[in-house]
Formats: C-alpha cells, structure tokens, sequence
DNA sequence: AAAACTATACTTAGGCT
DNA sequence: TAGCCTAAGTATAGTTT
C-alpha cells in the first residue's frame, strides 16, 4: 500500500511540500527541544517557511536570541592571535585564497541565477502561472536577491 | 537484550550525556539539511556543546548567517510587496544586475590585494629587516588581512 | 574513549477520509 | 485543505568490541 521513495531532493508539488515540510518541521521541533532537555544546553533552529511567510523560531524567539549572541559573540574570537606573525599571515593569506574562491564559486552562480531569470522574465514564461505560483516565484526571487544584497552590502 | 526507555529529561551520567548528544546532533543535522533540501528553504540550528568544544551550527555557519540575518531583518517592512509582481521581479533582476556588476568589481579588488600579500610573503621581502620592523610590518599586514578576512567574512 | 552493532522506538510518505 | 492511519524507513539507547 504505501510506498515510500527515497528522494532526497526539492519536493516540486506544493501539496506534498507543504505536507512534508510540516511534518518535518514539528519533528524538527521535538529533536531540539529533546536536545537541549536531555543535555541542558541552549540551542534553537530557525526555519523560514516556503508558505506562511513567517518564519518559525525554535524553542522561542527569546532563547533563540540568546544562542544567537552568544554564537556571534563566539565567533568573534579569533583562534589564531597566539600564533607568531609570519605563520599568521601564511595562515591568512590561504584563508583569504579560499574565501576569494568561495566568492568567485558565488558570484558565478549568481550570474546564473541572473541570466535565468531574466531569461524567465524575457521569454514570459510565467504568463500562463496561477496567481498562487507566480506569488510564490516572486518571492523565491526575492529571497535569492535578497541574499545577494545582503552579501553585497557589507563589502562597503 | 536491547531495553530503551523513554526518559525525556537531562541525562546526569557524563558520558551516557556525551554519546547521546553526539548521536543527536549528527541526526539534527541530517533533519535540517533534508528539510533545508526537500522545501529549499533557508534553516539553521545552533548547538552550543555541552563539553568545552565549540559551538556547533547547521547546516554551516555561512547559512546559519544568512538565516540569521534574515531572521533579524524579519520584522522590517516589504516596501515593495504593493508592486505589481512583474514589475517586482523586472525591479529585482535590474537591483540583481548592478550589485552584481559591484560584486565582480570588488571581486577583482580582492583579487589584487591577495596577490600583493601573497608576493610579499613569497619573496621574502621582509627577509632583511630587523626584528623591530619585521614586527612592525607583520603588524601592519595583519591588520590589512583582517580588513580583507573581515570584508570576506560577511560574504559568507 | 570512541566505534560498531542491533533491537526497538520513533518518524514520516503516501493513501484515505 | 487538513487530519488520521499505517507500513516503511530512520534514529538511537543500551550493549559490545
């Protein structure tokens, strides 16, 4: 009777999206809040839903707040001060290397986001979308443009 | 042989805690990438671990970044959600389309500074100093890589 | 201490209402 | 659309190596 397939991949139907991704978002829920009980450490999960537009915060936005400082504050220890100079700046540099490289890695993707979308725009092929899917697809827009904003914002 | 039971409250005993935590996190993380895989949608957790180490962050902490800051820049307003949604994505491509003309012109800055270092590093042209200028100058290129490590770092 | 094992409890895809 | 149901698949507590 039910057969369940393996697919770890982007869900295509809404219905069955939506579906999973409640489900999963409440067992989601259960495995943090499990967590933190169990070992009595602060941890929370965000999630940003694909349809309610709100986004969903776990265990509560209060405690969310909370991890999320002591994260950035975390990250803003640098490991490296002890180390002498020269191995410091070799260290830096290959970092640097690798970041340049991520970026490039970016920055070709978003050419391809780009390029399709425009391509999307200029071939009209959201003509014949619902109103529900074109509402959706602007918004996945905005989210990917969003993204580059935000990474393109802080560069100065 | 195998007896489970099902208590849901902090686990006193250090090591039972310990492997339980280890086994739980590697499942949260599988949870949150499949989600983040099946809906396409931005999520992250944060687990500070309870034995010393570090701060753990799913999917990575480049994604937990974004998620973050979206979560963060959440409550601000949508000015442009009256517009119609074609002339919303034109507008979005156009937006897309400069920053990522800036993107690539900061891209190649990147580029040149990370080359300088690097040649500097690599023909040893400090090599003759003395201690006092060596430190001075490794000083004063290691604040120009945290300048470069910082704009990098927020590209994530 | 960490890794493998395994029985069992839990999660969830798909079907149905 | 959402909620229930159940089989199939997954996660993990306790145990062993």
């Amino acid at each position: 009777m039910t057969r369940r397939k393996v697919k770890l991949a982007f869900i295509s139907d809404n219905a069955a999206r939506k579906a999973s991704f409640n489900k999963r978002k409440k067992g989601l829920i259960k495995k943090v809040t499990e967590l933190t009980t169990l070992c009595d450490i602060p941890a929370c999960a965000i999630i940003s839903s694909p349809f309610g537009s709100q986004m969903e915060v776990w265990p509560n936005p209060e405690e969310a707040k909370k991890v999320i400082e002591r994260y950035q504050s975390y990250s803003l220890i640098d490991e490296n001060k002890n180390v002498s100079h020269e191995r410091y700046i070799m260290q830096m540099i290959a970092k640097g290397r690798d970041k340049l490289k991520k970026l490039k890695h970016d920055n070709r993707e978003q050419e391809l986001n780009l390029s399709m979308l425009r391509n999307l725009k200029n071939n009209n092929l959201y003509e014949d979308l619902t109103a529900e899917e074109l509402k959706d697809l602007a918004k996945r827009v905005d989210k990917k443009l969003k993204e580059v904003d935000g990474k393109i914002d802080t560069l100065d």
